[in-house]
DNA sequence: GTCTATAGCGGGATAGAC
DNA sequence: GTCTATCCCGCTATAGAC
């Protein structure tokens, strides 16, 4: 795919609309606006609204990819710092890095079947990455359950905080995450 | 306001259709014609779009109160018994009865200004419940930390099994509540 | 309570000049 | 790469007959 610096700095300001008024509410108008161009230049850059949706959804999961695997990096061996890293991650990712993993999230449902078929294995990459952790935990006796259970219900729990969060508020992604994890972990 | 049991008919269909197609993507045209009408002749019924999405939400957020409060009564004084129950009549009013508590769960959003202040006062009564609930499982140390992060982190987890679970398949709303409450309770 | 007909608007997308 | 101008469509909602 075309990745100009151009097309890459408008797909990062139509993630942060499609978070705030959704995918369909956005109009072309508002995101032309938000570009500082006329709704008919955007036309130039992404053949259709479509083809901007998947954009921001392959830039939000790839970075949240990314950051993960960084993440993980760091703690190779203990199971307990690995499953909180992840957490912290997958935390930042929607809320400081910001809006295209929320958009990846939430508005996945949206995407027309090409689309969809073409980014299903970026996004199960990074869900294979929480499958490991978790496996690593279960193994450890750190956490119990089965393993695609455990990581529906966590990851359910870490998405929905988009619901209720507030960033700007005095808790951090890391105190998110902490909380998360004691919740979770037997003792 | 008006409860006709015709109007509740259409009210539960268009549950439906905004579930399937999301309340933005559902037309009044599919409305109607899911409902056997002309479109013209939905506007006999409701004032606008917008009612119909009032109309729905209140009789999700309405039904799962009295499903969840029917729950607590068979079991008054065992904790666990009480936070397994909750979890189930969750799930049971988004998979089983059905559709109007997940548009009320994922549509909020989308209403506007004046019924979000109607309806608010039934969605944190139902959310009450709950907190009441996970107090009680603290208290005896079934489960541990901020009663508002966990409260928060479960329902998470219960509502994002809707973009996942698959009502049709071997699972049911109770084994789903008992993977849910063995992950977090101690051990 | 439902119909037909349609007003009125705003949406996505295109064409061709610059 | 951006502009202006505009097409065409489908949407919500209304009016008035039955």
């Amino acid at each position: 795919m075309n990745a100009s610096p151009r097309r890459k700095e408008l797909t990062r300001l139509a993630a942060q609309l499609f978070v705030q008024e959704g995918f369909d509410r956005t109009t072309v108008r508002m995101l032309a606006q938000e570009m500082g161009i006329k709704s008919g230049s955007l036309f130039h850059h992404f053949k259709d609204k479509q083809e901007i949706l998947a954009a921001v959804i392959e830039e939000g999961t790839q970075n949240a990819l990314s950051i993960a695997k960084a993440a993980l990096k760091q703690c190779e061996d203990d199971p307990e710092a690995r499953l909180h890293a992840m957490a912290r991650a997958h935390l930042e990712t929607l809320f400081a890095d910001r809006n295209a993993h929320v958009v990846a999230l939430f508005e996945w449902r949206r995407l027309d079947a090409a689309s969809r078929a073409h980014l299903s294995h970026l996004r199960d990459a990074y869900e294979e990455l929480w499958v490991e952790v978790i496996d690593e935990a279960l193994a450890v006796g750190l956490i119990h359950g089965d393993r695609f259970f455990v990581s529906r219900f966590i990851l359910g729990a870490l998405n929905w905080t988009v619901r209720w969060h507030d960033p700007a508020g005095p808790r951090t992604p890391d105190d998110l995450a902490d909380e998360l994890v004691a919740m979770i972990t037997a003792r």
